[in-house]
DNA sequence: TTGTAAGCGTTATCAC
DNA sequence: GTGATAACGCTTACAA
């Protein structure tokens, strides 16, 4: 420390911690204090200062998978947006898992981290819960729970699937599928939810628009798409509710030499950097991933500052469709 | 501290550290404090033992762009062997930007992090050399610099373009393009490198296999490739440097109306989930990720355990070329 | 076999 | 305007 210029470490510490003003320091000294510190180019001690306050200046991010571009995107907005206000960004790995959710969730807390975003395995919610009860600043992101209570930001689901929808009976389709992900979770349910309305408020057959799968994998796309064209009257067009069923679909459309979107129409949930640089380039349904992680930290930050902050808002942020060459016009 | 036992810090510090053999103590104390430990599920401060002994137990990760797949990739494997060794990461992005980088090095040694992983921008190396010397264990990985004299991992890239190279020549082709990143990097140099002897070591004619572009983006991908099938004779085939740079020439060939492989072939760096599910199959060259963050921790590690480590090895993992569909046989 | 006490670098409290 | 001093929870000589 820097009282090697015959000042008391006290004084030091209130300069540094700009409260030379509230102290009525003198300032001349205080120039010396900065001058110094500058020089033998100081940096407070964080042991010491988070022994003393306990605070980390850390938050932690946990999500199913780093390696999914989805959720390698909202990291890197998280981080960045961390580190504007002084936090570092420890991440986590569930590998959809629940138990290491949960595990990650512990060690975090034992290091002290002062808030976490966690986007959920999406299967239980109860030790997340338990941890935000206990006054661990924490936001959902993506998958999140109706009756847990806690804060969320997420997008607009419902509106998005339905508003494809929407587009696709718009270019005449009267028979489409929807391969869906992980079902019972909150965003593949309002994906379903926006589906079927449209499809009623439309007045199409529900019979001829049927709902598939179970999981965001590429494996449940192909096979369902497999399984989907094998019908009698097979659907025209595929909703698909993320990339990774899209990829499945189009493994399976490449084998059946089927034309997209001659043979069949496809949108999917998710932007990536090949979709618009696929053989057809593919309508998607781009989610605002800035936004997400923005408006995530900003809560965060919110409720590490405010140990009373109770809300347990949703915010659904509005996605937008990139119209592409994906989808047959009748 | 868990001293409600009647039995003094120290004691229990022993045992909890592992030493309760060294200094001999009675094994049911033993058996009672670590009984109490879990009881109240006592976790130690890492504040309090970080001012003490200077440790962390934290390893930071530093790449040019989390939302790259490869470097996602990269940093899960990374994550989950530090977790496997008790050491939580912190993640810095650099967005290709080489100030940034220095920040993130400063930031992170602020945050005494006890070592750190980093993917160089690649355009400058003395701020980390500098840390080097000063006593932060550090690897490498992906781009390097064979002067800078520091610890790395990354692929065999000349060998990797010399055998894609190899196998486009051995399917008939005579005139084959490459489309180059980040000139003067090392991975791009070596991968051009192997590039280039392949051409010669064939007998092919040089002037007709060219060499072009700059950067590890699409746009250096899609305009390359417009302006390789402006030449007269246009080259029949492309070697794409990154995975980047093969959507950029996916791109073009859309718009040229190119079948691949009928009117063009193509073999590009970087598997991705996307490669097999393309119209047509891509012929990829696939980096060992696994084995590459799996080695980085370890030399890591030793360091960090070894501050005599001096070796500055440079360790080169085989990759591996996923034969698919998309260069033509003649 | 166990305990005492010093010290790691901060900040808060109180005193001058 | 500035300074002593205690305290945060842990590890580790040094004692006993």
């Amino acid at each position: 420390l820097a009282q090697r210029l015959k000042l008391s470490v006290t004084t030091v510490s209130r300069v540094l911690n700009g409260k030379a003003k509230a102290y009525r320091i003198k300032p001349e000294t205080e120039q010396k204090v900065r001058q110094a510190a500058i020089e033998m180019n100081y940096a407070p001690n964080l042991f010491a200062r988070g022994l003393k306050l306990s605070k980390s200046e850390t938050i932690g991010i946990i999500v199913p998978d780093i390696a999914n571009p989805f959720f390698a995107d909202l990291i890197k907005v998280t981080e960045s947006h961390c580190r504007a206000n002084g936090y570092a960004v420890v991440i986590g790995d569930s590998n959809d898992n629940i138990v290491q959710e949960e595990e990650m969730i512990r060690l975090f807390k034992n290091r002290k981290v002062e808030g976490v975003i966690i986007a959920p395995v999406g299967t239980g919610f109860s030790h997340i819960m338990n941890a935000h009860k206990r006054g661990l600043p924490l936001v959902l992101i993506d998958r999140w729970d109706k009756t847990a209570q806690l804060p969320t930001v997420t997008s607009d689901n419902y509106r998005a699937a339905y508003i494809a929808t929407e587009y696709i009976i718009e270019n005449g389709h009267t028979s489409i599928a929807c391969i869906q992900g992980l079902q019972n979770s909150y965003p593949n349910n309002d994906r379903v939810l926006g589906f079927t309305e449209a499809i009623m408020a439309y007045g199409l057959d529900p019979g001829r628009c049927p709902l598939a799968g179970n999981g965001f994998t590429i494996d449940n796309g192909y096979y369902q798409a497999l399984h989907l064209r094998s019908m009698k009257e097979p659907p025209t067009a595929i909703l698909a509710l993320n990339n990774s069923i899209s990829l499945g679909v189009l493994k399976a459309a490449a084998e059946l030499k089927l034309a997209i979107p001659g043979d069949l129409s496809l949108v999917s949930f998710d932007e990536q950097a090949y979709s618009a640089y696929l053989n057809t380039p593919m309508t998607t349904i781009e989610q605002d991933k800035k936004t997400i992680g923005k408006k995530a930290v900003e809560i965060l930050i919110a409720q590490i500052n405010d140990p009373d902050y109770k809300q347990a808002e949703v915010f659904q942020i509005p996605t937008k469709m990139n119209v592409r060459f994906s989808v047959k016009k009748f």
